[in-house]
DNA sequence: TATACGATCACCT
DNA sequence: GGTGATCGTATAC
């Protein structure tokens, strides 16, 4: 069965809608020829300057620039000294808002993930935004990367999801303020937790 | 120029 | 449950 990948479309839509959407869906990293991919099992929404967790709450700048840009172009930052982390940009052209992906479940090439992950315990190789980047050897220089033209980096349509399936919760790790903190604005796949 | 800190992770107790 | 690693950004001086 074919696997189509996902346009345009897809992400210029109401972020809250993209990331619920993105649970199932397949990610795609080629390095050399050979195809790195996992299932999707964990997303977070970021929504414009008035969301206080989002980076763009501050203005457009240089690092936030492509989240300002077209939708279905890859949002990636680095993050503790040591960390990257990535999103897809979603909604229209002037508009800040992505979802960030936190976590897949390991498809293809798992070994060469494992090894680029220095083979971490069971369980442990992309259930993280830092780690699935390590994993797929994600890094700034995919910053910007338009995830409908680019052969390094993209995303495939997949089975249908059940919307049973889907667990929604507030968002992991911010520290801004409660309301930002409240928003349920995290989707995870299939009772994981 | 200088400084404080973060959409994280690994390792410790 | 706590903390150190480690550096690009934003912001203040």
């Amino acid at each position: 069965m074919s696997s189509g990948r996902l346009g345009r479309d897809f992400y210029a839509r109401d972020t809250l809608k993209v990331a619920r959407e993105l649970l199932g869906k397949r990610l795609v990293r080629v390095i050399d020829g050979e195809r790195l991919s996992g299932l999707i099992v964990e997303t977070e929404a970021y929504i414009g300057e008035e969301d206080r967790a989002c980076h763009a709450s501050r203005g457009r700048t240089p690092r936030t620039e492509v989240m300002y840009g077209p939708p279905g172009h890859a949002y990636i930052y680095f993050i503790y000294g040591m960390y990257h982390c990535l999103n897809v940009v979603t909604d229209g052209v002037g508009f800040p808002a992505a979802v960030l992906i936190r976590g897949i479940q390991p498809e293809e090439s798992v070994e060469y993930m494992r090894r680029n992950r220095r083979f971490p315990p069971e369980g442990e190789l992309t259930n993280g935004p830092g780690k699935l980047c390590q994993a797929l050897a994600i890094d700034r220089s995919l910053n910007g990367l338009d995830l409908c033209q680019s052969d390094l980096l993209f995303i495939e349509e997949t089975r249908a999801v059940d919307p049973g399936e889907i667990e929604v919760t507030p968002r992991i790790g911010i520290r801004t303020d409660e309301i930002a903190k409240r928003r349920p604005w995290r989707f995870l796949l299939g009772g994981k937790v």
